[in-house]
DNA sequence: CTCTGTGCAAACACTTTGCAGCTAA
DNA sequence: TTAGCTGCAAAGTGTTTGCACAGAG
């Protein structure tokens, strides 16, 4: 029953998925439906890697670089968000005091800004529980002004 | 005048990282003191090439390793935090849902939450106004139950 | 004097690019 | 038929590791 629900959940998915891929003029390949089918499946945040190795054992055909690009276009259709490792080198903030950051998903310019009610906002307490806290931030993503001026989107 | 200030209040920051050094049983040495002296004077996000390529104007004879290894221990002992780029691979989000993440500092881990305060909360109205915002997630950082029982810290 | 830190070089990991052949539309 | 996709290989970028020497404690 269980089983079954989430089944057609997915499939509703998928056929979503269809549907954008039509939409946006991508073309619906057996790779993407197979990758994406068993993206939308996963509870974890998995890495190209870690998919591909799952996807070959009914799939062993599927190269790890379609993969990596069937991800990134997922994210770009918005099906999917990069959570961390932007392959980008590593940032460091000197500024150690409470503050939050935006990031433009366009030039990946970071710009800090303080905003007071952010400040204090309460980690809920089953993560105070499980946890040790170091910090909380927020991260607004978006597109900063020059890229907006720059040119479409 | 202004000058004046800024420039008390970055000594005071190195004498204060040179005290850590102390409790910590670090090195106090000249490469350290100029790498932290440039970075703590930062006001945005550098990476440690870009550090590097800063400091070498008056310090030719400092090797990028040595930036690298440096920020990287500034971050170890909190003077310093990883903005963005982890070097690990991407990770990828199949939840577009809005929800949050904790990040385990050690093991890497991301677990997912809901918490319907964060979920509404306000982007402020500066930011809307200057940028186009997409989402907004909120990241807590910290040890997770595993890494705790694991060993020290 | 000892042991950590530095600098160099090599190894590594992940990502991106180029291209020829394939295939969905 | 053809524009976009795939898979392979190579190049690129950033990070990590190993090691001998130097210098802080």
């Amino acid at each position: 029953m269980r089983k079954r629900n989430n089944s057609t959940k997915l499939d509703r998915k998928v056929k979503r998925f269809k549907a954008e891929c039509r939409r946006l003029g991508l073309k619906i390949t057996p790779q993407r439906v197979a990758i994406y089918t068993a993206f939308a499946a996963t509870k974890d945040h998995p890495t190209a890697d870690v998919l591909h190795r799952r996807l070959r054992k009914k799939y062993p055909e599927i190269s790890l670089d379609t993969v990596n690009r069937t991800l990134l276009t997922l994210a770009d259709m918005g099906l999917a968000i990069v959570v961390e490792g932007t392959g980008q080198p590593k940032r460091f903030d000197a500024d150690i005091d409470t503050h939050q950051h935006f990031i433009c998903v366009k030039c990946k310019k970071i710009f800090d800004f303080v905003h007071k009610p952010f400040d204090n906002i309460n980690v809920p307490r089953k993560i105070k529980q499980k946890f040790r806290v170091i910090r909380s931030t927020v991260y607004i993503e978006g597109f900063c002004d020059a890229c907006l001026n720059k040119n479409d989107k």
